[in-house]
RNA sequence: GCCGGAGUAGCUCAGCCGGUUAGAGCGAGCGUCUCAUAAGCGCUAGGUCGGCGGUUCGAGUCCGCCCUCCGGCACCA
């Protein structure tokens, strides 16, 4: 038995979790599953990331201590998990002192032992705003580019990991190793991000309480990237445990956002190599799961819960769409229109219906009673099925594994109208074929339903189960229970739609915006029976503190909004996002001013319009010119710029 | 702008090292059985395979240029 560590990328605790979260989780749930089905001794990790000064701010903000904070949105989170049924194995938690901390506090010794921590007084500038320094690069004319304030000049003492050292160490392993990074578009964008040479980097935060302690200098705590990435380890015993650490570790794969690729790509295998520690198998870079193609995000209001789809049908419908319809490693669309499509076809009319008529079938011509034999045709297609099934899986090509399972379910329900068993039942001669019919139908669903076990847990099994076989699904065994019987005697259980039709079109309505309202449509299906028995009941978390975030009106008077016309507009040379105009702001000469618009305007569109600038802002110089203000414009999450129209208003006129 | 990836039927996508009439699923239309959840099964979809040029006996499939989209980096004040 060979063993299989996986994990996902640990999740910030600011608000629950949506369907991209969730998405991360139900497809390395299935890979987890998948595993153990094989036999593999595995191991599936989750946690949360709680060391982060947002976090200690939002919890300051609802006037929470910040672990008792942290302890509530881990509720959240196990609710929301559970209500997909994600089967972790282990759960850890960044602030959690018995494994995290020593695990975090041996490997920054480890790292220092090794020569590749070393301090630095930082002489920096501080954003306060950000609460972090800012390389001078990213400074605007001396100013923190998010928060157009001039940062200080701090001088604080500070410990660096030296990740340049590890840059040949690191192309070398990628080349050792080709399927370290997967998919091979986040491996190309790793290897020039490594190519193009790596900075050290500041592992450490001075004269703060959120966050560990370095073990050689208890007045700095552990900068949250660091600390966040060696909780894989941690989980595995590093730091508190050798005998369990050393059974468990490497990882063998690291599911994580594309986003989050480099973290585990590049620091991460530098850390260890520097800690002295082997290195995971594998780091998997999914995609997005994009909601009406466009990215998720609590500002566009377009928030999917993915609770709202298990609350109605259990986390099988949903587990479904997202591994079938989403080709793992890229990005995938979710609509509701669209996954009650995929409902009625995949669930309701193929594979419900047959298990449905499967069933009903050898209840009435056979009581129930069938007998195994050795199967023609369908036993052919399974064991094509299953093979294409096992590659797909274990390359990872989840979509590819499901449709292999899904070409047998097709080839199931075409043998039974090929065979007509409803016209053999007629003829008494026919008695023995009937017989073998229907077993074999039923074989090629049980079979179908073993390779589903990983993607819809419970339905799979509750389809076993009616079709008699009583192995606890835990402790079927891919090999034997994938492969034809032909022999044994076998109940079947006529009970019912699995998944009764959707008949409405859009009968799944849920609010956008609430994603924790209860929708007011009327349930259009029971929820299936083998969903889990208890039903998912998120309680209401608490609504995000925006309060603390409002500005007085002193502190908006401070903007100087100003109604401006532009007078000229020219591209900047050599920029993709900058056009560069000169605007009347009432005042005795124009001004010029750089604004991102490019990609949304043309020069010859923007002439004559009368605008909304900030007036007041300092200077600042980009590709080489310098812009006075700044032009408000309305900015979509998927990109784009909209410019705020104040027609007919006169240039100069103060907006308010 | 640089570096990657992609542009194939209404939708989502397969099409390996170039080769007969370019495929699948979903949706739609038509037909049909009746065991089944008005489900199943069969047939139909006439798509300039982003555009132009080239290599070749022959190109979605290779080469060049162009257009569009996506992602990464560099300027989104």
């Amino acid at each position: 038995m060979s063993s299989f560590f996986l994990t996902t990328a640990i999740d910030y605790v600011n608000s629950r979790p949506h369907l991209g979260t969730a998405y991360e989780k139900i497809t390395a749930d299935v890979i987890a599953r998948y595993h153990r089905l094989k036999g593999d001794g595995t191991w599936f990790l989750m946690g949360n990331d709680e060391h982060s000064q947002n976090v200690f701010k939002r919890a300051q903000e609802q006037g929470k201590d910040p672990l008792a904070y942290c302890d509530e949105m881990e509720q959240i989170f196990r609710e929301v998990w559970r209500g997909l049924d994600i089967s972790f194995d282990d759960f850890i938690r960044t602030t959690d002192r018995r494994r995290h901390f020593p695990a975090v506090q041996r490997m920054a010794q480890a790292c220092l032992d090794n020569g590749d921590i070393y301090e630095g007084t930082y002489e920096g500038f501080y954003c306060v705003g950000c609460e972090e320094f800012k390389p001078e690069k990213d400074l605007v004319d001396g100013l923190c580019p998010i928060h157009k304030t001039k940062p200080e000049w701090i001088k604080e003492k500070n410990w660096f990991f030296r990740l340049s050292k590890y840059q040949q160490p690191l192309l070398k392993f990628y080349e050792e190793h080709p399927s370290f990074i997967e998919p091979e578009v986040r491996r190309n964008e790793i290897l020039r991000f490594v190519e193009g040479g790596l900075e050290d980097l500041s592992m450490s935060r001075a004269g703060q309480s959120w966050g560990i302690p370095l073990p050689f200098d208890p007045t700095s705590v552990v900068y949250v990237w660091f600390d966040a990435l060696i909780n894989y380890a941690a989980a595995a015993g590093y730091g508190w445990d050798d005998a369990q650490f050393a059974r468990r570790w490497p990882a063998n794969l690291h599911i994580v956002g594309k986003d989050i690729t480099r973290f585990h790509c590049v620091i991460w295998p530098a850390m260890l190599m520097s800690a002295g520690l082997p290195l995971p198998g594998q780091v998997f870079g999914h995609g997005w799961v994009f909601f009406k193609g466009e990215r998720m995000s609590k500002t566009m209001g377009n928030i999917v819960d993915p609770l709202d789809a298990a609350k109605r049908f259990g986390p099988d419908p949903l587990r479904l769409y997202l591994t079938k319809e989403v080709v793992y490693g890229a990005d995938g669309d979710f609509t509701w229109e669209r996954f009650e499509e995929k409902y009625n076809a995949d669930l309701a009319n193929n594979l419900g219906n047959l298990v449905n008529r499967v069933a009903a079938m050898s209840e009435r011509y056979r009581q129930g009673r069938l007998l195994a034999r050795g199967g023609e045709s369908l036993a052919t297609i399974a064991a094509d099925a299953t093979s294409a099934y096992r590659k797909a899986m274990d390359g990872l090509a989840l979509h590819e594994g499901v449709a292999a399972a899904y070409r047998l379910i097709s080839a199931a329900n075409e043998y039974i109208a090929e065979t007509q068993p409803w016209s053999l039942a007629k003829d008494p001669a026919k008695a023995e074929q009937l017989s073998g019919v229907l077993y074999d139908a039923s074989e090629a669903v049980r079979i179908a339903a073993v390779l589903l076990l990983p993607v819809m847990p419970s339905s799979a099994a509750e389809i076993l189960r009616r079709l008699g076989d009583t192995t606890a699904p835990g402790n079927l065994r891919f090999d034997t229970a994938a492969a034809w019987r032909a022999s044994g005697e076998r109940g079947i259980l006529n009970a019912g739609a699995l998944w009764p039709r959707l008949e409405d079109k859009g009968a799944i309505t849920v609010s956008e915006t609430t994603p924790t309202a209860a929708s007011g449509s009327p349930a259009p299906a029971p929820a299936a029976p083998a969903a889990p028995s208890a039903p998912v009941a998120p309680p209401a978390p608490d609504a995000p503190a925006i309060d603390s975030d409002k500005i007085t009106i002193d502190d908006f008077m401070k903007v100087q909004l100003k109604v401006a016309k532009i007078l000229e507009a020219s591209n900047v040379p050599k920029s993709k996002k900058l056009v560069q105009l000169k605007v009347d702001v009432g005042e005795a000469e124009p001004r010029t001013i750089l604004a991102g618009i490019a990609e949304s305007y043309q020069p010859e569109q923007l002439v004559g319009r009368t605008i909304v600038v900030v007036a007041n802002l300092k200077p600042a110089k980009l590709m080489g010119i310098e812009s006075n203000g700044m032009v408000l414009a309305a900015s979509p999450e998927g990109g784009g710029a909209l410019l705020l129209n104040a027609e007919p208003a006169v240039p100069g006129t103060r907006v308010r």
